[in-house]
DNA sequence: ATCTTTTTATTGAACGTTCAATCAATAAAA
DNA sequence: TTTTATTGATTGAACGTTCAATAAAAAGAT
């Protein structure tokens, strides 16, 4: 019954927090999404802190996941498709939709000034950085790898906050497109200079 | 007087929110921040919402004006030199400092789910992308320069965002580094099927 | 200049509201 | 009958707003 519950308080936080936002999505109103009382949570999260640090734990293992799932798809093993896939996994279906996105961006927010949040959030972006920093590294120097890095996930996380607060939420379409196609230029910017690769739009 | 109070309780409010944040300023500490009681608040903006939209309207004019001004400056007007200048000015001393950048991303955030300020979010950011579109139209086709600019845009977002996070503050010199050789890529990549052009990084 | 009078600016206690947390009572399951 | 799961009224704290009281400043009168 617990595994049950807390799922389900999860996705009511998400749910509520896409309808009225962080500020306004008090326990009655999260309670009433998850039709039941608004005393379980206290007694499954022990208090409200705890199941909106769980709600951001849940959004931050859905994406890393997404990506994992994504590389370990992979038969090319080459660093475009490492990133591709990254890419990929960081506009997946699943993360994209509004109740995800506006979630993560309140946490962001949110997470300025909770010791606590700003763990979570910190654990996450270092193994993003981290990830992409490694498979620029096999084709670039060190310091042109680190801005690459840096330069992708700053187009990332752009791309996602534009995303959510647009009416329509994120066209992931565009998104994914964008993001390649600055792939692309890293890459064909080091190709000029080193070795050329052809790398075409799909 | 009343000039004065409303400049106070705004610098107040930016204060506040980069203390605590958003969620935690309250009236009362903001009032005690510019050193007056928290009834004058009421007086001077209509209540607390009143306050918070004059702060994110400071926020974005300060914003804009800082992108005019490098732009009126420039001797070049290349299409280079404009969208460079949008870049600084972006990453303007006064903006990328502590409060204004934690206050800018609360805002975001907030605006999510208020009419009010998503309007004036909204106002502002079709500017900078009318802006940049415009100037990108200027050496490529319309559907490049719409792509670049919403690329460029989602960079300079999304440099702000990471920087708000990062404990020592945005690195000015690092993000416009990174959303300059950006840029230099837009232009290299449609240099090279037009006329190529040489960008040197500053 | 000095002393009212009037206007303006500010205070802070009181009020009503809202929220998260608690826990005794209750329902369901074992 | 015992254990587990859930409820919802209650409690105390915190918040934004209001407003009568007060202080300060400006204007007017002597």
């Amino acid at each position: 019954m617990e595994p049950i519950r807390r799922q389900q308080l999860i996705n009511a936080t998400m749910a509520a927090i896409d309808e009225v936002g962080l500020a306004e999505a008090t326990v009655m109103r999260i309670a009433r999404h998850a039709g039941v009382s608004a005393g379980i949570i206290s007694h499954y999260f022990g208090g409200k802190d705890g199941l909106l640090e769980a709600t951001m734990r849940q959004i931050l293992t859905d994406l890393s996941r997404a990506v994992s799932v994504r590389r370990h798809a992979l038969e090319d093993n080459s660093p475009r498709a490492h990133i591709g896939a990254i890419i990929e996994g960081n506009f997946d279906r699943t993360q994209v939709t509004g109740p995800a996105a506006k979630t993560w961006l309140a946490f962001w927010a949110s997470s300025m000034h909770k010791p606590m949040l700003l763990r979570l959030q910190n654990v996450n972006d270092r193994r993003l950085y981290a990830n992409l920093c490694h498979q620029f590294r096999r084709v670039m120097p060190r310091a042109d790898a680190r801005n690459a890095a840096r330069g992708l996930a700053a187009m990332i996380d752009g791309l996602w906050l534009r995303g959510a607060l647009t009416p329509e939420g994120l066209d992931a379409e565009e998104a994914r497109h964008l993001a390649h196609t600055y792939l692309d230029q890293l890459f064909a910017h080091h190709g000029c200079q080193q070795h050329a690769s052809i790398t075409e739009s799909h």
